[in-house]
DNA sequence: GATGAATGAGTGTTCATTCAT
DNA sequence: TATGAATGAACACTCATTCAT
């Protein structure tokens, strides 16, 4: 499918990856690029409030731009089960976290994070809000996220 | 590996059923019956916040109950694109959404709703909670979704 | 190649076996039990000079009647890989060595058993007798072998 | 694989050679010329006997050395087809024909040749003597050509 | 003398489906 | 109701080769 898409032959694309798995890896850091450039972002503000606010900000845009990319890299169980054992995927995952619980969080907290960022993720494509525009969307996502983390709007 | 599973050949399983779509829609319908049945204990109770209370509950646990079977249904993105666009899922997304929010919500309150059924599904089975028991997993993620609809805990 | 040989589809030959290792061991299969039933004559002989007889005389039939085949099993030094771990293959050398060199046999008797049979194998692909006929090749092996093994033409 | 062996790219070797069988071929030539030398001391040996005592000696010793090298060169059917059309390959197997049978040998003593050169090449890389160490492997092969040829120990 | 990028034609394997029995 | 055999179409991957640079 995607030697197709782009207009080569499948070989042409396996004399650039290896395997499968280092184009899931390829595509996948670059998404994970964005995310982490939200984080540093996040990071480089003065305040802790400040920091979560900038994070939630960037990363309901960033979901909102892709949700009509169908975001198949989430798509297929085996590369679920796959991120799931992802180190670096798992460490981006872990300053998510710590940025939105604060370094003091116990293991507990992460349910919220989890949750929220299921939420802004699952939101997106789910069939509910199909034809919501992408701005009222952006924008409701934002206030409900604070909301969930009892920011101020 | 259905066939397989069950012990009978793949020949038998398309005597049953026609198409791998209509396997999909039987196993759908059992899940959407039990939340078909949350919704219906949901409307049964005599206020709305009773009824929210009720439903919530009734979600989280059957998310939490089904968090080990890694939800094949919405692994795979053929799946997902059927869904949004089968009438009897629709309607059951409705019918929850106008629970959580009232017969006389507008369109954009299709947004939290699916924030929150998305929150639930996705964070179930989030690689950040993978190592979190079922038990504090329930109560937390109640406790979140009451907070989300502001209701009291 | 199998599959194009035949005439059928190549995921019809995919039913009946389920790996390619299970198609060389099924025909590897099919070649042992020739040599088996020339070892099983063998060893119904009363005597050990008649079994060793009986036994180079089966084989040499068996390699000049297969000369044609190119023995395409032997080919691939996958295959030859595969088979020196095989534990069918093992023992049917095994045996076939214990006949010709007697149950007393020091573990150095087996160069006398290994050279015998790949003389016997590799003579009749040799470039070198490829345009000698079947019988003339047949006797030669034969009166030669019987001189490898001391045993009276 | 012989490009990453050398740690060149294949577009390299394929600078020096043209095709597979070229390589083939030079790789061939090379040991082709192992053999060649092993003819030519043995045509220099004033007695026949002699000669036929130093050729069996040096072919047994090319053997056991290269046994280690799974002799790839005689794994691929492709390969073996190839050598025998192959003009040097074939005018080396009769001379070395020629030198054990005598001069005056009739066709159909190429079939002691054959066998032996199949017996010691097939010999040193079959499973029944892979345990058995270099050295006896060496006498052994010796001992039994010798026996083979009636030549004295 | 070497490289990176590409290609056509394979191979080993799976999957959804059909059909005669 | 069930089975065994088959199929077209895909997928992940390799191999021998070419070519512009």
């Amino acid at each position: 499918m995607i030697a197709d898409a782009i207009g080569v032959t499948k070989a042409a694309v396996y004399h650039q990856f290896r395997t499968k798995e280092e184009i899931v890896v390829a595509a996948a850091e670059v998404e994970l690029a964005n995310v982490e450039a939200a984080i540093e972002a996040a990071e480089a503000e003065p305040t802790r409030t400040r920091a979560r606010d900038v994070l939630i900000t960037r990363i309901v845009d960033l979901a909102v731009e892709r949700r009509r990319m169908e975001s198949t890299l989430l798509g297929d169980p085996v590369i679920i089960r796959f991120f799931a054992h992802h180190e670096p995927f798992r460490q981006v995952m872990d300053r998510l976290y710590r940025l939105l619980m604060g370094d003091d969080a116990e293991p507990d907290d992460r349910v919220p994070a989890a949750m929220l960022s299921a939420a802004i993720g699952g939101a997106v494509m789910h069939p509910l809000v199909a034809e919501i525009d992408d701005d009222t969307l952006r924008s409701q996502l934002l206030h409900l996220a604070r909301r969930f983390l009892d920011l101020p709007d």
